[in-house]
RNA sequence: GGAGGGAUUCCCGAGUGGUCAAAGGGGACGGGCUGUAAACCCGUUGCGGUAACGCUUCGAAGGUUCAAAUCCUUCUCCCUCCA
């Protein structure tokens, strides 16, 4: 079936639960999306993912355009085929690599003319050919190229920028061949400021874009900002199309995002943050490095039912981590990923049920006590 | 018995008269990570003090010198080679 989202409810809170249908499976909102850059959530397989109970994981254009090349993957029946997951697979278009990249980028009317980080290669990403290297990965959600600018820009500069996300945005419609095939996703841009947002977001929902993005946040600005100018965008999108807020975050900003109508989120923070030893657990952060560990042969969280607390203790985490034994990453990125889906299915199970601001005032007590 | 080489701050290891509380690794300790250039990055790591600065330290004990981890003497221990 092709892609289709249905809104079952609205909390008074302003959450919303709802559901994705893709050829490849469906989703239910709001949903964390595990991010799996180079065509693997890193240190874990598939099975554990699906053990995980994760619906939809993230790929990259850019990152899958240099290595191992969009025709190997196509090649090889797809990104699906080539990772073996049957899933539901978003691509990120390469637009946050023009943030994250910026020095080795040059930004055209064309495109963004990239010089690879691995080998220094020029390739230029246009609005075309990032849809076509999303359709050779037969991604089941693409998203349009945008720019992301930095948070330090001024509003002159975002202003023009946004100007080019759209000009883009409409080029990625035009470029896709199949919308029953491949769903596309268009970016909202505007940075920080309120107005620009609103006029980006109507700009952008006037388009035939399966849903709709937030873009540009979570790249420096502080909490109560990107809050803000979530709350500032949201109002103007369409209520029967998914949200999706991108990149984001740490479980308070996902709660205080759900709240502002968003459906969807990805975040490289439970991945990342395990193979560094920060572990989210519902009492709060526990970074397993720390000496105080070293003699805790209690789980990271004895109320968590993740494989990793129901068999090792937080003394052999942490003996495993400064060991730099592969096992651990694993063993934590499980945690973590485990941490933010059932996160996601105790929120969407609070919505059902009408108390999702006494489920984020009460998980918020405990978390951040 | 003879000839050489060596002992440095938790470990390895640089330093061969002042710019040395002593490079660089490792380890330990703490922190950071928000559409992943991330199994990564940053900081601290003799004692005291906010700091200026003071004190103690380079196997041990003496000595030379304005000044010693660095030079001299003796001692202790370790290594290599020859008998």
């Amino acid at each position: 079936m092709p892609f289709q989202f249905v809104l079952h409810k609205t909390d008074p809170s302003g959450a919303r639960r709802g559901r994705i249908t893709t050829n490849r499976g469906e989703i239910d909102t709001p949903c964390f999306m595990p991010v799996g850059t180079l065509g693997s959530v890193k240190s874990l397989s598939t099975d554990e993912l699906k053990d995980l109970g994760a619906k939809i994981i993230l790929g990259n254009t850019y990152h899958l355009m240099l290595r191992p090349g969009e025709e190997i993957v196509s090649e090889a029946g797809g990104l699906h085929r080539f990772m073996n997951w049957d899933r539901p697979i978003l691509t990120d278009s390469g637009g946050f690599q023009v943030f994250s990249l910026a020095r080795l980028v040059r930004l055209q009317e064309e495109g963004a003319e990239f010089r690879s980080h691995i080998d220094g290669s020029a390739h230029l990403l246009s609005p075309e050919r990032a849809v076509e290297i999303q359709e050779a990965l037969d991604s089941d959600i693409m998203m349009a190229l945008d720019e992301c600018p930095a948070a330090d820009k001024p509003r002159e500069y975002v202003e023009q920028s946004m100007a080019l996300t759209t000009r883009w945005a409409k080029r990625c419609l035009e470029a896709r061949r199949d919308a029953e095939r491949n769903a596309l996703f268009g970016i909202v841009q505007g940075g920080v400021f309120s107005d620009l947002r609103k006029r980006h977001a109507q700009e952008l929902a006037a388009l035939p874009f399966d849903g709709l993005a937030i873009g540009g946040l979570s790249v420096g600005e502080e909490n109560a900002v990107m809050y803000d100018t979530v709350e500032a965008t949201t109002p103007h999108l369409p209520t029967d199309r998914p949200r999706y807020l991108m990149g984001v975050g740490e479980p308070r900003d996902l709660l205080e995002n759900i709240e502002r109508g968003i459906d969807m989120f990805d975040c490289v923070i439970p991945t990342r943050c395990a193979r560094t030893g920060r572990l989210y657990t519902r009492h709060g952060i526990v970074n397993i490095k720390n000496a105080a560990n070293t003699r805790d042969f209690s789980p990271l969280d004895p109320d968590c039912t993740c494989p990793t607390c129901r068999n090792y203790s937080k003394a052999y985490l942490r003996h495993l981590f400064l060991s730099k034994e592969l096992l651990a990453y694993r063993l934590l990125t499980l945690h973590n990923l485990h941490f933010f889906l059932d996160l996601m299915r105790q929120v969407r199970e609070a919505i059902e049920n009408d108390r999702f601001a006494t489920f984020k005032r009460e998980f918020l007590g405990d978390f951040e006590a």
